[in-house]
RNA sequence: GCCGGGGUGGCGGAACUGGCAGACGCAAGGGACUUAAAAUCCCUUGUCCCCGUUGGGACGUGCGGGUUCGAUUCCCGCCCCCGGCACCA
């Protein structure tokens, strides 16, 4: 007899039956809660990694469990099919992004059944499928004529290496979030999402996101950067020109002592024709713009540089006259490009003032210790009375700011703002493996939508992919040239596809009906599945993906089309695999695939190390010793349940004795038992920490093989023991928990049992372990009934010699008693009278 | 700079609401089984000190303080690591 299980054969009988029985395809039920989790879906890169193990797992598990708990589970899984590396494939090896993304989806899907997850395959949905980005180009539409969607020229970022645009939240520190390659500005037409429309619901609603991670709210927080300030309307002297600038310490304006415009500020045409320096001025600006098209943009902040217009401005509170500069520190994007310089109360204008000779003047004194502005080396920023301000002097700067603003909307000199650092959403991509914008320009009508009934705008099939600057689509002159279907005039197609961000911010709506054919989803059923109860993915996707997804979610409620305003009531995110401190990667060379695991040891041993070996949350370290310990402990289960089903085949009915003494093995064996489940349950379900889970199943486990040898533990117990421990492993190790379940004679799938309840009176413990302290030591530790009294404990702690030997000349002032856990003895010296 | 998260044995990590620090696993050492090895099963394993032994004691959760009968856990000040944001006015 072999030590070891055939894992190769447990696996593909178990995956057979699953499959025949589609144990995992789920309708919406009316009787039982509902549950649906969702775990991010793949790129579809061509291989599994070991982010998508670990991932998988954690959902796999969640599914598992709330099943057997009698919920009716939605767990389906999907691809993200479109993106740039489907059409680079097309480029290199001369294969067609679909065909490339077909055979990728094939092999992946291969993977994941290997892996035994627990998906509904029925509903499996690929974003490249026309089925799927006719309702993407609908969802686009939806936007469209919400006037969430819109056409404008802006310097946007443009990655050369990918030859397309970005949006904000792909570029990272200056580079492309796909080839790392450097990204540069351009100023292009281009399409976008409203989505500081929504800002402020976006932020506000994170309150009520109890379920996320809050690293991932202040992500978003950040992100969108709201703040509030005030717009004051300084005037271009000799002009009736407005130069308006941003301030959120609008109770500094008396402390302005220059006026700082951005390089590209609108009214730099002006400036330029008036300034008796106009030709510096030029060549600054030309400069800094061209060095900011080189984005490259360091760690370190540039030195600030500018330049003197040798103009001036009017500050409309007191009317002074102010010097404006052009300065390389000041953006267009943000705010309104121009910023009042107030050196004393603002680190960079401090800085800068110093370096260009510029007035520093204080304007908010610190009650502390007077501030001299001749001395400043540092702004002074905070809170303090308001000096040099006119009708303001002597007030506390926070009930100035009140007034300075409120007087600036009384005489129209101002208004307040809030700004937002967030910024609508790019969605044009200039190439071809992506869902077409379904509108068209026609000479008469201007941009005219494609009608509804008319999607999907497909994709050609014979396009030319040899690199050249815009998208392949518009060398196609059978996609291009359409017909205008409001004046029946000719007409050229949008070329330009959509991010496929636009994609998977709404994949798991379709998921909830995905082969409904007149909708993108059934509201009825999404009102019965929405919102997602547990979504799993990577802390990666905190402000693209998730912010979208809450975008678009948002947009769909205002629509009507849902009654769920966010689409996660829980977010978990799983930290990396890492190996070696570093992430994976063929560059590093440390790369260890799902693949090789399952060859070696199964999916069940892989997935259980992955759980085991680390909180979710956390990273995870890589280490083949782990997942030879996850095998061993595997075998050691099966080899136990084997044993014990051997020893007892022919007969086993029998039941728990009524009454099982809670002192013998038997009884000990149970209240170990109960104490497990209680254990696991908790972890799964409350505090989703797996590798505790497991560790404590191994515990139970390690007890087993203790009595394994103990003659009085009945059988019916052992059974008890058995079971249930089948049905705990049930949502780590699928297949080894079915195999052992039929082996201990019972029919039907383990994963359609109930999940085990504990029973507190089994669980609990007559006799516990107390600790004694004396002033606050651990001196000893005795077995005592659970329910002992604190005089009886107390008497008979203090005839233990080892804690006597403690106490010698001393006297125990007063006891601490936490009841079943310790008692403390504070004690003084006898010796020592103060005390 | 600001905002989050983290720092516990040789390693991955436990410790619920302030109550036995180091569960579980890995590694290491020892024993049983075996002709032998592998596999398996059992035991030991934070550091230091005292003791011939049974045993006993001190220290110990990044560092320094504090609160408390009692602190990995709470508070104050610092150091280091990871992540996010950053001329954002």
């Amino acid at each position: 007899m072999e030590g070891t299980y055939d894992f190769e054969a447990v696996e593909r009988k178990w995956q057979r039956r699953w499959e025949e029985a589609a144990l995992y395809a789920v309708r919406a039920g009316d009787s039982a809660e509902k549950y649906y989790c969702l775990e991010m879906f793949p790129y579809t890169s061509g291989e599994l990694h070991m982010g998508h193990l670990r991932n998988y797992s954690i959902g796999d598990v969640l599914a598992r469990y709330w099943r057997m708990q009698g919920r009716t589970v939605l767990h389906p899984i999907g691809w993200d099919a479109f993106g740039l590396p489907a059409e680079n494939a097309a480029i290199e090896r001369k294969i067609h992004p679909a065909d490339w993304t077909w055979g990728n989806i094939r092999a992946m899907r291969k993977q994941l059944q290997r892996f035994g997850f627990s998906y509904d395959w029925s509903r499996e949905i690929a974003t490249c499928d026309p089925s799927y980005y006719q309702w993407t180009q609908w969802l686009f539409l939806l936007l469209y004529d919400r006037d969430l969607a819109y056409r404008a020229k802006a310097p946007v970022n443009w990655c050369p290496r990918c030859r397309t645009v970005l949006a904000n939240e792909q570029v990272e520190a200056g580079r492309c979030w796909r080839c790392d390659g450097e990204v540069e500005l351009r100023e292009l037409d281009q399409w976008f999402f409203r989505i500081t429309a929504y800002a402020d619901r976006l932020l506000e609603d994170l309150d009520r996101l109890d379920g996320w991670p809050e690293r991932v709210k202040v992500m978003q927080r950040n992100w969108i950067g709201r703040s509030e300030g005030v717009e004051i309307d300084f005037r271009l002297e000799g002009s009736d020109t407005l130069l308006s600038v941003f301030t959120t310490r609008h109770d500094t304006v008396y402390g302005a002592t220059y006026l700082v415009l951005a390089p590209e500020h609108p009214a730099m045409g002006e400036i330029l024709t008036r300034s008796p320096v106009a030709d510096r001025v030029r060549q600054f600006c030309d400069r800094v713009m061209r060095e900011r098209a080189i984005r490259n943009e360091s760690p370190e902040p540039l030195s600030k540089e500018g330049v003197d217009t040798g103009l001036r401005a009017v500050n409309p509170l007191n009317g002074e006259r102010i010097p404006i500069w052009v300065g390389n520190y000041v953006v267009m994007e943000y705010g309104t490009g121009a910023v009042m310089g107030v050196p004393a109360h603002d680190q960079r204008d401090l800085e800068f003032a110093r370096q260009y000779g510029l007035p520093v003047r204080v304007v908010i004194q610190n009650p502390e210790r007077s501030l001299r502005a001749e001395e400043m080396t540092e702004a002074y920023t905070a809170p303090g009375t308001m000096v040099n301000s006119g009708p303001f002097d002597g007030l506390p700067s926070d009930v100035g700011q009140e007034r300075v603003a409120a007087y600036l909307e009384e005489k129209g000199l101002g208004r307040r703002r809030v700004q937002y650092r967030l910024r609508d959403w790019l969605v044009s991509r200039q190439r071809y493996w992506g869902a077409p914008i379904p509108l068209m320009y026609c000479d008469r009508c201007g941009i005219v939508k494609v009608p509804i009934k008319e999607l999907p705008v497909l994709l050609p099939q014979d396009v030319d992919f040899t690199p050249g600057g815009r998208s392949p689509l518009e060398r196609h002159e059978g996609f291009v040239n359409t017909t205008c279907p409001r004046c029946g005039g000719s007409a050229r197609r949008e070329t330009d596809t959509m991010d496929c961000f636009v994609c998977s911010s709404w994949y798991f709506l379709r998921y909830i009906s995905p082969h409904e054919e007149e909708a993108p989803f059934s509201r009825q059923q999404a009102s019965y599945w929405m919102p997602v109860d547990q979504y799993v993915g990577g802390v990666e996707h905190a402000v693209g993906h998730l912010l979208y997804a809450r975008f678009i979610v948002k947009v769909l409620h205002d629509a009507g089309y849902l009654p769920v305003d966010e689409p996660f009531h829980r977010l978990l995110t799983q930290g990396m695999v890492v190996l070696g401190g570093a992430k994976m990667s063929k560059s590093r060379g440390n790369v260890v695939t799902p693949d090789e695991m399952v060859r070696k040891y199964g999916a069940d041993t892989a997935r259980l190390f992955v759980l085991f070996a680390a909180p979710p949350e956390r990273d995870l370290e890589w280490s083949d010793r782990g997942v030879e310990g996850a095998w061993r402990f595997l075998n050691r289960v099966w080899r136990l349940v084997r044993t014990k089903s051997e020893e007892w085949a022919g007969g086993t009915e029998g039941r728990i004795p009524e009454v099982v003494d809670p002192d013998s093995p038997a009884g000990e064996l149970r209240r170990r038992l109960h104490q497990t489940i209680r254990r696991v349950t908790r972890d799964i379900e409350h505090r989703q920490q797996f590798n505790t889970a497991v560790a404590a199943i191994m515990e139970l486990v390690n007890d087993l093989y203790a009595h394994l040898d103990v003659r009085d533990v009945p059988m019916a117990v052992w059974k008890e023991c058995l079971d249930a421990l089948c049905l705990m492993l049930a949502p780590f190790v699928p297949h080894l928990a079915e195999e052992l379940w039929e082996m201990l004679g019972h029919e039907g799938s383990v994963h359609q049992a109930k999940w085990p309840e504990y029973d507190p009176q089994v669980a609990r413990a007559p006799q516990v372990t107390v600790v004694v302290q004396v002033d606050g030591k651990t001196r000893d530790r005795l077995e005592v009934d659970a329910e002992v009294e604190e005089q009886e404990l107390l008497a008979l702690v203090l005839h233990r010699p080892r804690v006597a030997k403690f106490l010698q000349g001393r006297r125990v002032l007063r006891t601490v008693h936490v009841p079943g856990r310790l008692i403390n003895l504070v004690t003084a010296g006898d010796d020592r009278p103060n005390e």
